[in-house]
DNA sequence: ACCTGAACACCGTTCAAGT
DNA sequence: ACCTGAACACCGTTCAAGT
Protein backbone atom coordinates (compact mmCIF):
# COMPACT_ATOMS: atom_id res chain seq x y z
CA UNK A 1 0.00 0.00 0.00
CA UNK A 2 0.73 3.56 0.22
CA UNK A 3 1.59 6.70 -2.04
CA UNK A 4 0.96 5.38 -5.99
CA UNK A 5 2.19 7.82 -8.79
CA UNK A 6 -0.19 6.52 -10.96
CA UNK A 7 -1.96 9.50 -11.15
CA UNK A 8 -1.74 12.83 -9.33
CA UNK A 9 -4.22 14.59 -7.86
CA UNK A 10 -5.85 16.51 -10.55
CA UNK A 11 -6.03 13.49 -13.05
CA UNK A 12 -7.46 11.45 -10.27
CA UNK A 13 -10.19 14.09 -9.19
CA UNK A 14 -10.69 14.01 -13.34
CA UNK A 15 -10.95 10.36 -12.80
CA UNK A 16 -13.29 10.45 -10.42
CA UNK A 17 -15.83 12.28 -11.91
CA UNK A 18 -15.69 10.40 -15.53
CA UNK A 19 -16.22 7.29 -13.60
CA UNK A 20 -19.31 8.72 -11.07
CA UNK A 21 -20.41 10.54 -14.34
CA UNK A 22 -20.20 7.04 -16.69
CA UNK A 23 -21.86 5.39 -13.23
CA UNK A 24 -25.15 7.47 -13.77
CA UNK A 25 -25.30 7.22 -17.42
CA UNK A 26 -25.34 3.60 -17.60
CA UNK A 27 -26.94 2.73 -13.81
CA UNK A 28 -28.81 5.49 -12.86
CA UNK A 29 -28.00 7.80 -9.67
CA UNK A 30 -28.98 5.40 -7.21
CA UNK A 31 -25.61 3.25 -8.79
CA UNK A 32 -23.72 6.23 -7.72
CA UNK A 33 -21.68 4.95 -4.11
CA UNK A 34 -18.30 5.58 -3.72
CA UNK A 35 -17.59 1.59 -3.41
CA UNK A 36 -18.68 1.89 -7.29
CA UNK A 37 -16.59 5.02 -8.03
CA UNK A 38 -13.84 3.61 -6.45
CA UNK A 39 -14.03 0.40 -8.21
CA UNK A 40 -14.36 2.31 -11.71
CA UNK A 41 -11.23 3.77 -11.41
CA UNK A 42 -8.95 1.48 -9.45
CA UNK A 43 -8.40 2.82 -5.98
CA UNK A 44 -10.38 2.51 -2.34
CA UNK A 45 -12.96 3.92 -1.63
CA UNK A 46 -10.69 5.91 1.16
CA UNK A 47 -9.15 7.80 -1.41
CA UNK A 48 -12.03 9.52 -2.75
CA UNK A 49 -12.51 11.14 0.17
CA UNK A 50 -8.77 12.83 -0.25
CA UNK A 51 -10.27 14.51 -3.41
CA UNK A 52 -13.71 15.27 -2.52
CA UNK A 53 -15.35 16.05 1.28
CA UNK A 54 -18.02 13.31 0.52
CA UNK A 55 -20.29 12.18 -1.75
CA UNK A 56 -22.68 15.17 -1.65
CA UNK A 57 -19.64 17.30 -2.56
CA UNK A 58 -18.56 15.06 -5.43
CA UNK A 59 -22.15 15.49 -6.90
CA UNK A 60 -21.83 18.63 -6.69
CA UNK A 61 -19.20 18.75 -8.65
CA UNK A 62 -20.54 16.38 -11.14
CA UNK A 63 -23.38 18.69 -11.26
CA UNK A 64 -21.36 21.29 -11.99
CA UNK A 65 -19.72 20.02 -15.12
CA UNK A 66 -23.04 19.11 -16.48
CA UNK A 67 -23.86 22.50 -15.79
CA UNK A 68 -20.76 23.82 -17.79
CA UNK A 69 -21.71 21.05 -20.50
CA UNK A 70 -25.04 22.63 -20.81
CA UNK A 71 -23.53 26.27 -21.01
CA UNK A 72 -21.44 24.85 -24.02
CA UNK A 73 -24.11 23.59 -25.67
CA UNK A 74 -26.29 26.60 -25.27
CA UNK A 75 -23.58 29.13 -25.55
CA UNK A 76 -22.50 28.08 -29.36
CA UNK A 77 -25.40 29.23 -30.18
CA UNK A 78 -25.75 32.36 -32.65
CA UNK A 79 -28.15 35.53 -31.39
CA UNK A 80 -30.34 36.88 -34.58
CA UNK A 81 -31.82 39.49 -32.45
CA UNK A 82 -35.27 38.36 -32.64
CA UNK A 83 -36.06 37.77 -29.40
CA UNK A 84 -38.63 34.95 -29.78
CA UNK A 85 -36.67 33.11 -32.04
CA UNK A 86 -33.63 33.41 -29.85
CA UNK A 87 -35.17 32.26 -26.89
CA UNK A 88 -36.85 29.82 -28.99
CA UNK A 89 -33.75 28.35 -30.35
CA UNK A 90 -32.57 28.30 -26.60
CA UNK A 91 -35.17 26.61 -25.02
CA UNK A 92 -35.10 24.19 -27.88
CA UNK A 93 -31.25 23.24 -27.00
CA UNK A 94 -31.76 22.97 -23.53
CA UNK A 95 -34.38 20.34 -24.80
CA UNK A 96 -32.04 18.47 -27.03
CA UNK A 97 -29.51 18.50 -24.15
CA UNK A 98 -31.85 17.32 -21.75
CA UNK A 99 -33.21 14.54 -24.22
CA UNK A 100 -29.56 13.68 -24.33
CA UNK A 101 -28.97 13.62 -20.73
CA UNK A 102 -31.97 12.95 -19.23
CA UNK A 103 -30.23 11.35 -16.35
CA UNK A 104 -27.12 13.59 -15.64
CA UNK A 105 -30.46 16.23 -15.66
CA UNK A 106 -32.33 14.67 -13.37
CA UNK A 107 -29.04 14.50 -10.75
CA UNK A 108 -28.51 18.24 -11.47
CA UNK A 109 -32.11 19.50 -10.12
CA UNK A 110 -33.43 16.78 -8.60
CA UNK A 111 -30.68 15.85 -6.52
CA UNK A 112 -31.51 17.10 -2.83
CA UNK A 113 -28.91 18.59 -0.73
CA UNK A 114 -28.57 17.72 3.52
CA UNK A 115 -30.75 19.83 4.85
CA UNK A 116 -29.49 23.08 5.56
CA UNK A 117 -26.13 22.53 3.33
CA UNK A 118 -26.22 25.17 0.75
CA UNK A 119 -24.65 25.07 -3.00
CA UNK A 120 -20.79 26.93 -3.10
CA UNK A 121 -20.81 30.38 -4.83
CA UNK A 122 -18.66 29.10 -7.48
CA UNK A 123 -21.16 26.71 -8.67
CA UNK A 124 -24.05 29.74 -8.32
CA UNK A 125 -21.94 31.38 -10.79
CA UNK A 126 -22.18 28.77 -12.43
CA UNK A 127 -26.10 28.74 -13.16
CA UNK A 128 -25.61 32.79 -13.56
CA UNK A 129 -23.63 32.15 -16.60
CA UNK A 130 -26.64 30.09 -18.53
CA UNK A 131 -29.17 33.02 -17.18
CA UNK A 132 -26.94 35.25 -18.61
CA UNK A 133 -27.67 33.59 -21.95
CA UNK A 134 -31.29 34.19 -21.52
CA UNK A 135 -30.50 37.97 -20.55
CA UNK A 136 -28.21 38.73 -23.44
CA UNK A 137 -30.93 37.08 -26.08
CA UNK A 138 -33.47 39.46 -24.34
CA UNK A 139 -31.15 42.95 -24.24
CA UNK A 140 -33.38 43.86 -27.54
CA UNK A 141 -36.23 44.47 -25.19
CA UNK A 142 -34.48 46.63 -22.69
CA UNK A 143 -32.07 48.17 -24.59
CA UNK A 144 -30.67 50.07 -20.90
CA UNK A 145 -27.97 47.94 -20.16
CA UNK A 146 -28.77 49.07 -16.24
CA UNK A 147 -32.76 48.50 -16.46
CA UNK A 148 -33.06 46.16 -13.61
CA UNK A 149 -36.31 44.86 -15.40
CA UNK A 150 -34.16 42.42 -18.11
CA UNK A 151 -32.50 40.85 -15.23
CA UNK A 152 -35.92 40.03 -13.41
CA UNK A 153 -37.62 38.86 -16.88
CA UNK A 154 -34.57 36.59 -17.79
CA UNK A 155 -35.17 35.11 -14.13
CA UNK A 156 -38.85 34.61 -14.74
CA UNK A 157 -38.59 33.21 -18.50
CA UNK A 158 -35.50 31.00 -17.65
CA UNK A 159 -37.26 29.70 -14.14
CA UNK A 160 -40.50 29.20 -16.30
CA UNK A 161 -38.51 26.89 -18.66
CA UNK A 162 -36.99 25.08 -16.26
CA UNK A 163 -40.51 24.46 -14.44
CA UNK A 164 -41.77 23.30 -17.67
CA UNK A 165 -38.97 20.88 -18.46
CA UNK A 166 -38.75 19.79 -14.90
CA UNK A 167 -42.57 18.88 -14.35
CA UNK A 168 -43.02 17.24 -18.00
CA UNK A 169 -39.57 15.23 -16.95
CA UNK A 170 -40.85 13.99 -13.94
CA UNK A 171 -44.13 13.29 -15.64
CA UNK A 172 -45.93 15.34 -13.45
CA UNK A 173 -47.85 17.12 -16.88
CA UNK A 174 -49.52 14.30 -18.40
CA UNK A 175 -46.93 14.85 -21.03
CA UNK A 176 -45.56 11.71 -22.95
CA UNK A 177 -43.77 12.80 -25.67
CA UNK A 178 -41.35 15.74 -26.42
CA UNK A 179 -43.11 17.72 -29.21
CA UNK A 180 -45.87 19.21 -26.03
CA UNK A 181 -43.00 20.36 -23.70
CA UNK A 182 -41.51 22.36 -26.95
CA UNK A 183 -45.14 23.81 -27.93
CA UNK A 184 -45.57 24.48 -24.15
CA UNK A 185 -41.91 26.45 -23.63
CA UNK A 186 -42.74 28.31 -27.14
CA UNK A 187 -45.80 29.54 -25.43
CA UNK A 188 -44.42 30.13 -22.34
CA UNK A 189 -41.59 32.55 -24.63
CA UNK A 190 -44.01 34.13 -27.20
CA UNK A 191 -47.35 35.07 -24.49
CA UNK A 192 -44.08 36.63 -21.80
CA UNK A 193 -43.10 38.39 -24.60
CA UNK A 194 -45.80 39.96 -25.83
CA UNK A 195 -47.13 40.87 -22.69
CA UNK A 196 -43.41 42.66 -22.10
CA UNK A 197 -44.34 44.43 -25.59
CA UNK A 198 -48.31 45.32 -24.29
CA UNK B 1 -44.54 -12.45 18.43
CA UNK B 2 -46.87 -12.03 15.96
CA UNK B 3 -50.12 -11.13 15.17
CA UNK B 4 -50.86 -7.98 17.36
CA UNK B 5 -54.46 -6.20 17.30
CA UNK B 6 -53.44 -2.75 18.28
CA UNK B 7 -53.89 -1.41 15.38
CA UNK B 8 -55.77 -2.20 12.00
CA UNK B 9 -54.43 -2.17 8.63
CA UNK B 10 -55.33 1.46 8.28
CA UNK B 11 -54.82 2.76 11.43
CA UNK B 12 -51.10 1.66 11.26
CA UNK B 13 -51.05 2.59 7.54
CA UNK B 14 -51.87 6.22 9.01
CA UNK B 15 -49.58 5.83 12.23
CA UNK B 16 -46.42 5.03 9.44
CA UNK B 17 -47.19 7.82 7.35
CA UNK B 18 -47.85 10.54 10.23
CA UNK B 19 -44.60 9.11 11.38
CA UNK B 20 -42.63 9.49 8.26
CA UNK B 21 -43.84 13.16 7.82
CA UNK B 22 -43.14 13.88 11.49
CA UNK B 23 -39.56 12.57 10.89
CA UNK B 24 -39.14 14.56 7.30
CA UNK B 25 -40.34 17.77 9.23
CA UNK B 26 -38.09 16.87 12.47
CA UNK B 27 -34.89 15.52 11.20
CA UNK B 28 -34.87 15.93 7.19
CA UNK B 29 -35.63 13.15 4.17
CA UNK B 30 -32.08 11.69 4.92
CA UNK B 31 -33.83 10.24 8.69
CA UNK B 32 -36.44 8.83 6.93
CA UNK B 33 -35.66 5.42 6.99
CA UNK B 34 -37.59 1.84 7.42
CA UNK B 35 -36.02 1.59 10.84
CA UNK B 36 -37.00 4.91 11.88
CA UNK B 37 -40.38 4.97 10.99
CA UNK B 38 -40.89 1.48 12.74
CA UNK B 39 -39.15 2.82 15.57
CA UNK B 40 -41.83 5.73 15.89
CA UNK B 41 -44.37 3.48 15.35
CA UNK B 42 -42.98 0.45 17.87
CA UNK B 43 -43.42 -1.92 15.14
CA UNK B 44 -40.62 -3.93 13.30
CA UNK B 45 -39.52 -2.74 9.87
CA UNK B 46 -40.72 -5.89 8.39
CA UNK B 47 -44.07 -4.83 9.13
CA UNK B 48 -43.70 -1.43 6.69
CA UNK B 49 -43.54 -3.82 4.19
CA UNK B 50 -47.12 -5.29 4.90
CA UNK B 51 -47.79 -1.67 4.25
CA UNK B 52 -46.20 -0.37 1.32
CA UNK B 53 -43.71 -2.55 -1.36
CA UNK B 54 -40.74 -0.50 -0.34
CA UNK B 55 -39.59 2.88 0.84
CA UNK B 56 -39.99 4.62 -2.30
CA UNK B 57 -43.83 3.61 -2.29
CA UNK B 58 -44.35 4.80 0.85
CA UNK B 59 -42.43 7.99 0.09
CA UNK B 60 -45.02 8.51 -2.51
CA UNK B 61 -47.70 7.73 -0.32
CA UNK B 62 -46.36 10.86 1.70
CA UNK B 63 -46.02 12.98 -1.23
CA UNK B 64 -49.56 12.30 -1.68
CA UNK B 65 -50.63 13.22 1.59
CA UNK B 66 -48.75 16.61 0.93
CA UNK B 67 -50.47 16.68 -1.97
CA UNK B 68 -54.09 16.75 -0.76
CA UNK B 69 -52.90 19.12 1.83
CA UNK B 70 -51.11 21.66 -0.06
CA UNK B 71 -55.00 21.14 -2.50
CA UNK B 72 -56.87 21.73 0.32
CA UNK B 73 -55.08 24.94 1.10
CA UNK B 74 -55.67 26.43 -2.34
CA UNK B 75 -59.20 25.69 -2.65
CA UNK B 76 -60.03 27.22 0.45
CA UNK B 77 -60.08 30.46 -1.48
CA UNK B 78 -62.44 31.87 -3.11
CA UNK B 79 -62.12 33.00 -6.68
CA UNK B 80 -62.96 36.88 -7.60
CA UNK B 81 -63.47 36.43 -11.16
CA UNK B 82 -60.33 38.97 -11.50
CA UNK B 83 -57.81 36.43 -13.10
CA UNK B 84 -54.91 38.00 -12.53
CA UNK B 85 -55.72 38.95 -8.79
CA UNK B 86 -56.73 35.22 -8.28
CA UNK B 87 -54.06 34.10 -9.82
CA UNK B 88 -51.89 35.90 -7.59
CA UNK B 89 -53.91 34.90 -4.47
CA UNK B 90 -53.15 31.75 -5.98
CA UNK B 91 -49.63 31.58 -6.15
CA UNK B 92 -49.73 33.59 -2.76
CA UNK B 93 -51.21 30.79 -1.23
CA UNK B 94 -48.77 28.28 -2.67
CA UNK B 95 -45.97 30.03 -1.45
CA UNK B 96 -47.55 30.08 1.84
CA UNK B 97 -47.71 26.68 2.39
CA UNK B 98 -44.38 26.43 0.62
CA UNK B 99 -42.76 28.40 3.62
CA UNK B 100 -44.45 26.34 6.24
CA UNK B 101 -43.82 23.16 5.03
CA UNK B 102 -40.19 23.43 3.30
CA UNK B 103 -38.86 19.83 3.70
CA UNK B 104 -42.06 18.06 2.82
CA UNK B 105 -42.38 20.41 -0.15
CA UNK B 106 -38.87 19.20 -1.25
CA UNK B 107 -39.50 15.58 -0.77
CA UNK B 108 -42.77 16.12 -2.98
CA UNK B 109 -40.66 18.04 -5.99
CA UNK B 110 -37.39 16.53 -5.65
CA UNK B 111 -37.34 13.53 -4.60
CA UNK B 112 -36.38 11.09 -7.37
CA UNK B 113 -37.88 7.71 -7.91
CA UNK B 114 -35.36 4.89 -9.42
CA UNK B 115 -35.17 5.11 -13.10
CA UNK B 116 -37.65 3.80 -15.17
CA UNK B 117 -40.03 3.87 -12.31
CA UNK B 118 -43.37 6.17 -13.15
CA UNK B 119 -46.04 7.59 -11.12
CA UNK B 120 -49.01 6.25 -10.16
CA UNK B 121 -52.34 6.60 -12.22
CA UNK B 122 -53.75 8.31 -8.60
CA UNK B 123 -51.23 10.56 -7.73
CA UNK B 124 -51.39 12.07 -11.23
CA UNK B 125 -55.26 12.58 -10.35
CA UNK B 126 -54.02 14.91 -7.42
CA UNK B 127 -51.71 16.95 -9.66
CA UNK B 128 -54.35 17.29 -12.17
CA UNK B 129 -56.89 18.40 -9.74
CA UNK B 130 -54.20 21.25 -8.29
CA UNK B 131 -53.88 22.27 -12.32
CA UNK B 132 -57.63 22.44 -12.20
CA UNK B 133 -57.89 25.05 -9.75
CA UNK B 134 -55.65 27.11 -12.08
CA UNK B 135 -57.79 26.61 -14.96
CA UNK B 136 -60.42 27.57 -13.06
CA UNK B 137 -59.09 31.13 -12.28
CA UNK B 138 -58.23 31.56 -15.72
CA UNK B 139 -61.72 30.80 -16.66
CA UNK B 140 -63.19 34.14 -17.65
CA UNK B 141 -59.98 34.41 -20.17
CA UNK B 142 -61.28 31.55 -21.88
CA UNK B 143 -65.08 31.67 -21.94
CA UNK B 144 -65.08 28.68 -24.32
CA UNK B 145 -64.90 25.99 -21.99
CA UNK B 146 -63.61 23.33 -24.53
CA UNK B 147 -60.94 26.16 -25.51
CA UNK B 148 -57.96 23.96 -25.49
CA UNK B 149 -55.78 27.17 -25.24
CA UNK B 150 -56.96 27.27 -21.54
CA UNK B 151 -55.42 24.18 -20.24
CA UNK B 152 -52.18 24.79 -22.22
CA UNK B 153 -52.25 28.65 -20.53
CA UNK B 154 -52.95 26.78 -16.98
CA UNK B 155 -50.01 24.11 -17.37
CA UNK B 156 -47.83 26.93 -19.03
CA UNK B 157 -48.31 29.29 -15.79
CA UNK B 158 -48.36 26.13 -13.23
CA UNK B 159 -44.92 24.86 -14.69
CA UNK B 160 -43.69 28.22 -14.37
CA UNK B 161 -44.69 28.98 -10.71
CA UNK B 162 -43.11 25.81 -10.17
CA UNK B 163 -40.08 26.33 -11.69
CA UNK B 164 -39.70 30.19 -10.27
CA UNK B 165 -39.98 28.15 -6.64
CA UNK B 166 -38.24 25.21 -7.51
CA UNK B 167 -35.02 27.09 -7.97
CA UNK B 168 -35.55 29.93 -5.45
CA UNK B 169 -35.92 27.04 -3.22
CA UNK B 170 -32.53 25.57 -3.84
CA UNK B 171 -30.94 28.57 -3.51
CA UNK B 172 -30.17 28.60 -7.43
CA UNK B 173 -31.48 31.75 -8.26
CA UNK B 174 -29.79 33.98 -6.21
CA UNK B 175 -32.59 34.94 -4.43
CA UNK B 176 -32.20 35.10 -0.23
CA UNK B 177 -35.55 36.09 1.02
CA UNK B 178 -39.27 35.60 0.03
CA UNK B 179 -40.45 38.41 -0.98
CA UNK B 180 -38.56 38.78 -4.74
CA UNK B 181 -39.61 35.43 -5.19
CA UNK B 182 -43.54 36.32 -4.66
CA UNK B 183 -42.62 39.36 -6.85
CA UNK B 184 -41.20 36.92 -9.87
CA UNK B 185 -44.52 34.67 -9.49
CA UNK B 186 -46.28 38.08 -9.96
CA UNK B 187 -44.32 39.64 -12.42
CA UNK B 188 -44.69 36.05 -14.38
CA UNK B 189 -48.52 36.14 -13.68
CA UNK B 190 -49.13 39.63 -15.07
CA UNK B 191 -46.92 39.43 -17.98
CA UNK B 192 -48.35 35.91 -19.41
CA UNK B 193 -51.68 37.32 -18.80
CA UNK B 194 -51.05 40.22 -19.95
CA UNK B 195 -49.94 38.43 -23.89
CA UNK B 196 -52.72 36.60 -23.91
CA UNK B 197 -55.01 39.41 -24.05
CA UNK B 198 -52.89 41.09 -26.62
C1' DA C 1 2.34 12.46 1.27
C1' DC C 2 -0.69 9.32 -0.32
C1' DC C 3 -3.27 5.10 -0.33
C1' DT C 4 -5.19 0.93 1.68
C1' DG C 5 -8.48 -1.93 3.74
C1' DA C 6 -10.56 -3.08 7.75
C1' DA C 7 -13.81 -1.32 10.86
C1' DC C 8 -17.95 1.21 12.55
C1' DA C 9 -22.45 2.35 12.41
C1' DC C 10 -25.61 2.32 9.58
C1' DC C 11 -28.92 1.08 5.29
C1' DG C 12 -33.33 -1.62 2.43
C1' DT C 13 -35.38 -5.83 2.16
C1' DT C 14 -36.53 -10.75 2.93
C1' DC C 15 -38.31 -14.55 5.24
C1' DA C 16 -38.38 -18.52 8.55
C1' DA C 17 -40.32 -18.83 12.75
C1' DG C 18 -43.57 -17.79 15.94
C1' DT C 19 -48.59 -16.98 17.82
C1' DA D 1 -53.16 -13.64 9.22
C1' DC D 2 -49.96 -10.82 11.03
C1' DC D 3 -45.65 -9.58 13.13
C1' DT D 4 -40.90 -10.34 14.59
C1' DG D 5 -36.08 -10.15 14.41
C1' DA D 6 -32.24 -12.08 12.56
C1' DA D 7 -29.89 -12.29 8.32
C1' DC D 8 -28.09 -10.74 3.77
C1' DA D 9 -25.98 -7.70 0.99
C1' DC D 10 -25.17 -3.55 0.89
C1' DC D 11 -24.18 1.72 2.37
C1' DG D 12 -20.89 6.42 3.80
C1' DT D 13 -17.06 7.52 6.28
C1' DT D 14 -12.89 7.16 9.22
C1' DC D 15 -8.35 6.12 10.30
C1' DA D 16 -4.36 3.23 11.84
C1' DA D 17 -1.05 1.20 9.30
C1' DG D 18 1.81 0.86 5.62
C1' DT D 19 5.34 2.69 1.94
Amino acid sequence: MARRSDHNRDELYALALQAARAIVVRDGYRALTARNVADAIGYSPGTLYNLFANLDDMIVHLNASTLDALYDSLEAMEMTGDVASDLKNLSGRYLDFLGANERLWSLLFDYLLPEGQTLPDWYLKKVDKLLGLVEAAMTPLFPDPDDPHRGEAARVLWAGMHGIFSLAGSGKLAVVSRDPVQQMADNLIDTYIRGLEA
